[in-house]
DNA sequence: ACAGCCGTAGCAAGCGCTTTCTACGGAAGA
DNA sequence: TCTTCCGTAGAAAGCGCTTGCTACGGCTGT
């Protein structure tokens, strides 16, 4: 039925092995015999079991991307620079060299699906997984995660974190590329400080989620540089302990990092503090839903209040106002990280590469009026 | 090394043959029998080997999404969806029955990025495809793809259109979930017509692809019935000849669909025909490009120049003035093409569905000055 | 002219799992 | 009590490929 190597094999009159070592292109096959071959693969339309030749080789060509949210451009963004790198043919070159097949696993920001996918993964022989965007907090959850990826480790897949600092016990880990979340976060509100701004409030993303606590300890460093802060900051960097006040702040709402919770957190911080003068939200999508909900209650951006976002997603500098927002350079970082993830790029020192975040002053914000 | 099969069954003190049962259960095992194995399984830590698996049973539990750009909301949107009703446990209910592996293929719109990613599906005996978005209408192409896709049929492989017309010659195909571009196009045009414009330009997506022709088709329809064409209308559905005069027309501009397509290709629009009193664009993504070259001419929206769109993304509802679309309904689509492609459910009867498209009317549109 | 090499190709042993077929023991039927 | 059958477990034959090792010429070096 199916064409296998045997058959490619008896009618080039070689044998498999040959056939084998002609497709893998990694022993010495005679001009004339290669030929042969490749024209019998042709002529009979062969592909590759793949399956056989990973159980043979002890290896596969996947390459495992994890995005919390498929449907978040963030993600996707990342997600297909980083398959640029790994995919099929049309890097730009040739067909030549490691093809891989990336594939994209959506966790929806799951823990349990983060650890299955994984897991699949693993079963697959995976040569490499990337895990994008902001981890769980959770530290039974981390301790699972650090157990897997020390596993996928030992069994030579190439571990990769993009967009998300790698895990405390990482020494699974071969490379991150961390965003400056931190520093974007407090330059943001520096900003807003800077026009005047005295009373913010924070349109937080989700609990337990790393990017969400780096944004808002940024956000309160700046706060408390400025002497704004009613509650402690939350200390320099590396100290963990921002976190510890943080519920008890009005002027900051959690909520998932969609455009609806955005509106809905938004409303929520305006019926707390009818004075706040700006509005920080977790990133872009979360921003559109604020200046929609600040628009419902009959106020201008940025006249009546300030609106700042945060990743420059693509549709931010078409807003109404365009956008001030931090903008990350997630096209490049998922490239970086597609190419970490094929061992086309030595890592960085240290494992670890904090990529820099801009501030972009667009006209969401202005001074405070009075 | 690496713990197998035949480890777990030594601990178990049972045959490989039994864990092997045990772990697909659809063979007697005695409770006792199976508890004990399961214990050695977890006791050992095993995994599967997947391609090892694979190989023996000559199925595999990948399921391909091929998309056109994922970082476009529009892909991310139907491929998430789609993978929660393949991907890992968490569809939620438990983590019984069939788990697969959902992965995300971009091919960024290259035919040849398309057919590799096929190749490489069939090598790892891709369980299903599922094939998002519009489709490249090149007859080599084309011909290419239903070589393909019949071969991967052949294979066992369930194929699954979404959003897209199946292949002319699709005789491999085993369900299509296509959406009424064309009704939804005409629908949005007679819309623009309705308010009183006379003069619409459209922004057009590539050329050769289905859902770039079957929207403007729609659209003159539409200016058709109303006798505003000066060039021929496509005729009805069904009739490929719209086609024809689409190159001569003035008030179509062709680009990608991008942003950055949409502000330049409107520009070109505005200088050609600077008296359009309405722009329709190919999807959101170019209308938000659109409305900003239009803002960046001076004129405003609606009252100087209509802008609408197509898809209803998450963003559009917000953009100021919120913009008038046709709303797909990606998710329930994607969704549905992941449950067709797991088997979950019937193909439509014909094999193809038709989805409405329903017309948003927003902000964005309103009748012409004068 | 012979030993020794190098460049190529083939042999054959798996890789770890699935699955058919066989085997075994006890329960049910005669 | 003996046969038949059912429920359950094992033996073993691959699935299609990779790769270490062996083998075979023809060259080169002496």
């Amino acid at each position: 039925m199916t064409v296998t190597l045997a058959d490619v094999a008896a009618r080039a009159r070689v044998s498999p092995a040959t056939v084998s070592r002609v497709l893998n292109g990694n022993y010495p096959v005679a001009a004339s015999t290669r030929e042969r071959v490749l024209r019998a693969v042709d002529d009979l339309d062969y592909v590759l079991n793949g399956p056989a030749s990973s159980l043979a080789a002890a290896t596969s060509d996947l390459v495992g991307i994890l995005v919390n949210d498929i449907a978040d451009p963030f993600f996707g963004i990342m997600a297909g620079a980083a398959q640029t790198q790994i995919g099929g043919p049309g890097d730009g070159s040739g067909r030549a060299g490691g093809e891989k097949l990336a594939v994209i696993c959506n966790t929806g920001g799951s823990p349990e699906r983060e650890l299955t996918y994984l897991t699949l993964l693993q079963r697959q022989r995976a040569a490499a997984v990337v895990l994008t965007g902001g981890a769980v907090e959770n530290p039974e959850h981390q301790a699972a995660m650090a157990a897997k990826l020390a596993k996928l480790a030992d069994a030579g897949t190439r571990i990769v974190f993009c967009g998300r600092p790698p895990l405390p016990e990482g020494d699974a880990l071969v490379a991150a590329l961390a965003f400056d979340n931190r520093g974007g976060g407090r330059r943001l509100t520096e900003h807003l400080i800077s026009l005047g701004h005295r009373r913010i409030g924070y349109v937080a993303g989700p609990r337990e989620r790393t990017t969400t606590r780096h944004r808002l300890e940024g956000h309160r460093e700046a706060l408390h540089a400025a002497g704004l802060d009613d509650f402690p900051a939350g200390g320099g960097p590396g100290d963990g302990s921002g976190h510890r006040a943080a519920d008890d702040d009005p002027l900051v709402v959690h909520g998932p990092y969609d455009r609806r919770s955005g509106y809905e957190a938004t409303l929520e911080l305006l019926r707390r503090a009818p004075d706040v003068t700006a509005i920080v939200a977790a990133n872009d999508t979360v921003a559109l839903g604020a200046c929609a909900a600040v628009r419902d209650q009959g106020m201008r951006i940025p006249q009546d209040i300030s609106v700042a976002g945060f990743d420059d997603l693509p549709f931010s500098v078409d807003a109404v106002p365009a956008l001030t927002t931090v903008r990350l350079p997630l096209f490049e970082a998922g490239a970086r990280a597609g190419r970490l993830a094929m061992g086309k790029e030595n890592p960085p020192p240290g494992g670890i590469a904090t990529i820099a975040a801009e501030l972009m002053i667009r006209g969401s914000t202005a001074a405070p009026r009075g």
